[in-house]
DNA sequence: CCTGCCCGAATTGTTAACAATCTTGATTGA
DNA sequence: TCAATCAAGATTGTTAACAATTCGGGCAGG
């Protein structure tokens, strides 16, 4: 999925994931669907799915300052009610993320990248939890900006930091320089 | 649909669906898993949908922050390359929404309300259409706002006047106090 | 009376066959 | 040569039957 090994606009086959997958066509459309509603792919009516095609910079920036002001509120509503629970599970995705920038791997940073945003904002809103992963899926196919992982890696650290000092403001304040 | 005939976390069945419609429960799961992509339903594994449960007032206003500046980029971009076809089309658009206000019609209101706005955000950019149904079907399950169907009427007849004047402040303006 | 278990009905998940639609390439005619 | 037409293959859309899961009520044991 986020691998990408698929090209924009590239059209889906049914027929030929449910044979890779072992099973038939009909879960298969039900995912492809289900990617269709986090707007990985979309739909026309007799052509089944393709690829979505990468935003175009100005959508990308409408969208990226949307995402932000949407991670911005979840953020603090997480940080009002964190204990150590919630302090010891961003330490673990934060690690994750750290060894997929050392591995290199760009799959695995994207995914671990979304996988720590989405915590926090998974724990201050399911309803909020699935807008933003509209837009965050969109933005991750233009995930250009940084090729140096360590730069990744710092980034997030810088903003974990704050959050686990209870600094709001600096996490804030970091967000807002990662999130561009 | 916007008919609102169903109250919130109400369960979905397929087959009932399926016999009203007199057609089969696979075409019935498309649509309901559609309909989820939109965000009016939610999905559960081996639970079937429901309807969405509607947003709290705080998610409401960071909602209505987000979609209203998509919509403001949007408009933007409409009315730069707006032509005489584009003025009719709003101009339509706006006396559908002004004679469902009349008929004072609750689902035909805030159907024609969306239908309006829509309009200049799929004509800025398909990407940002679908970003903004998710925002605003998620918003009109809280329209509760205006109960005077007059004043929804002559708030969006300014906009659309500012937008016809080719004036890009007064129809930004406007529009800010539209979405709230 | 209460708790846990089990059974059956209701519902969703899956499958394979068939129908409808689109795509592609060759053919025909001007 | 070019354009329109047609046919065959590929692909998506639909259907009904079956499998798996969940939900609710009754029942036995404590």
């Amino acid at each position: 999925m986020i691998s990408g090994k698929l090209g924009f606009d590239q059209p889906i086959r049914e027929q030929r994931l449910a044979e890779r997958f072992g099973t038939s066509r009909g879960p298969v459309r039900d995912a492809l669907l289900r990617l269709t509603q986090e707007g990985a792919l979309v739909y026309e009516p007799n052509k089944g799915v393709r690829v979505t095609s990468p935003l175009s910079d100005e959508e990308r920036n409408v969208v990226a300052s949307m995402r932000l002001s949407l991670e911005k509120h979840c953020l603090s509503k997480f940080m009002e009610k964190m204990g150590p629970k919630e302090e010891q599970e961003i330490s673990l995705l934060l690690e994750r993320l750290i060894s997929a920038c050392d591995r290199a791997s760009l799959p695995g940073v994207a995914e671990c990248d979304l996988a720590l945003h989405r915590y926090w904002v998974a724990q201050a809103s399911s309803h909020l939890e699935t807008m933003w992963l509209g837009l965050s899926v969109r933005m991750i196919m233009k995930y250009s900006r940084l090729t140096k992982y360590e730069d990744i890696a710092s980034e997030h650290q810088r903003i974990v930091e704050a959050i686990l000092a209870n600094d709001l403001d600096k996490a804030l304040y970091y967000l807002g320089e990662n999130i561009i």
